[in-house]
DNA sequence: TGATGATAATAAGCATGCTTACGAAAGCCT
DNA sequence: AGGCTTTCGTAAGCATGCTTATTATCATCA
């Protein structure tokens, strides 16, 4: 923390005005950028098992399966049963969805412009680097666990 | 979007983890991110404004209300009165609350040196850069309306 | 075959962010 | 003084993330 402001604090503000940039361009269409993450994984594996999909978009299953409650509800995705599977449900887009797809995908792209205004392509592409090594630090400590060491001794 | 994984959502993803992280560790003393980022905001003004501290944190007023009904509940910070105005309050640490400023500090060293890793003190500086550049950009896009054009020409 | 453990999806409940709306008090303007 | 507007804090309700627990099914192995 110090003097200077926190990295962490300022990542965790540009994620959530990010978000909040996304939704404001989204909202006409009833979609939220977590569902069109979920949209955006399902257009490249279409017939993914949940689990599967969880897996890739990094969240838990159960946080997976409530956004694919709402959008099956408004008729964006189908679980079809798995023949080979009875627990199991493979996922896919309806034609609704479809045309989604680009939109949504435009208004990322409106929202990334805004975003980094200002940033060289080169900057953009170092950023990039260092936020998914950052990303791959992350998901290796958190698999560990976080003891306190100096508790320990004391 | 494209092909190569997107800035954006990688950002989200880092954002969350960090503060996976960071919760991972602080369990123990029953605070939370949100709750720490108050702690350490009013370690450094105490007596402000419900309204001001918001501003600070960059969080909606009553997002902050909340966080602050639960950590009043768990004797960390008092709401004093305000004489000058019957509406507002003032927000101080309690006894209790001051020896967790120090112990919540190093957690979040301890979790910025474990997500960093690998990264030059060089690497660092210019990641927050520009970071806080994306985030003048994006405070700045927020005020503006999400105008579609290509919705309006058609 | 039949028990035992792993796995797929979901349920319950909490935390934190948001939008929208409201009551009480303050500020301002005539 | 009286009335309009703004501001402070909060309530209600939604979205999305988490942890922990449950149910149904599958897989394995004696």
């Amino acid at each position: 923390m110090s003097t200077s402001p926190n990295i962490s604090f300022v990542l965790h503000d540009v994620a959530r005005l990010l978000r909040k940039r996304f939704e404001q361009r989204s909202r006409a269409f009833d979609l939220t950028r977590a569902q069109w993450q979920v949209l955006s994984y399902l257009s490249r594996q279409e017939g993914i098992h949940q689990n599967k999909l969880a897996d890739l978009i990094e969240i838990m299953p159960i946080t997976l399966a409530r956004l694919l409650d709402k959008m099956e509800a408004r008729g964006f995705i189908e679980r079809r049963p798995d023949p080979a599977d009875r627990r199991a449900w493979l996922i896919y887009l309806t034609p609704k969805a479809h045309p989604l797809i680009e939109v949504m995908r435009s208004n990322g792209q409106k929202t990334r412009e805004e975003a980094f205004t200002g940033l060289s392509a080169d900057a953009q592409q170092q950023l990039l680097q260092t936020l998914c090594l950052i990303k791959s630090n992350l998901l290796e400590a958190c698999t560990q666990p976080a003891v306190d060491r100096e508790k320990i001794h004391v």
